[in-house]
DNA sequence: ATAGATGCAAAGGGTTTGCACTTGA
DNA sequence: TCAAGTGCAAACCCTTTGCATCTAT
């Protein structure tokens, strides 16, 4: 698997690397059709599946059902949600001490922080409206 | 909309009032039908999302892009996913300060934490075969 | 040359919608 | 009565898969 070196993985890797912020299937296939046009989305798919199985990229669950990716390796991080724009941003930084939150017994393998709300711009484009 | 008092309607909101965690809507097609044959899942979704816009139920965003729903009017609390048994556990008790996290002039609205791990039960099983 | 990778289109699963029928008020 | 609500099936969106073609080695 993944053992030829093809135009189209190497678009969809650029893809990931310019954008530093996880992406969709779809988001993946507009930013490398640019690189690689014709560039179908089956492939896409199959490609995140196999840089996932390698563990380039990895899963990042986001609420609204649309599953994304990012590449692997970044330090611990969580993410932020724009409700307006859509976009997502990586957020440093971790509440940390989780495990006091857990029932006797239960143990913490992993977890997910998701903020939700107005990044910067949509916050100061409504403040303007509001004006 | 929901004006009327349905032998559906009433079903699929016992379903989620007996149950007490989050539900998919074919977990709530399942349970419900017990009590009202012959429900559909369109019904299901609609319900669902009539009593959502009226604020009777919160969606739970949960990994694994199941979407599930609760009773709103719950206390603040989060959710532990066990991977062992996939039963949701709730978490009583917030990290807090999320909002620290932020970049400057992002605004935050909501957040999602989840946890994921073995529950007490699965992790007493885990650590008696290690023995 | 040739097996791996691609593109297209069809197939799958979850969710929504159009439409005629049913039912609660 | 009669519109809101339902059930069914078709439609949609996201994701996967089958198959003929293309291409990196």
């Amino acid at each position: 698997m993944l053992e030829r070196r093809t135009q189209q993985r190497a678009a969809i890797q650029a893809a990931f690397d310019k954008a530093g912020v996880p992406l969709s299937p779809s988001e993946v296939l507009a930013l490398a059709n640019d690189q690689k046009a014709g560039l179908g989305l089956a492939t896409v798919y199959r490609t995140i599946n196999t840089l996932l199985e390698q563990g380039w990229l990895v899963k990042v669950d986001m609420p609204g059902g649309i599953t994304r990716y990012e590449r692997a390796g970044k330090a611990h991080h969580h993410h932020f949600s724009c409700t307006r724009c859509n976009k997502v941003f990586e957020i440093h930084g971790c509440p940390g001490n989780l495990a006091a939150l857990l029932p006797k017994g239960f143990e913490l393998t992993d977890h997910e922080v998701i903020l939700q709300g107005l990044c910067d711009l949509c916050a100061a484009s409504t403040r303007a409206v509001r004006s």
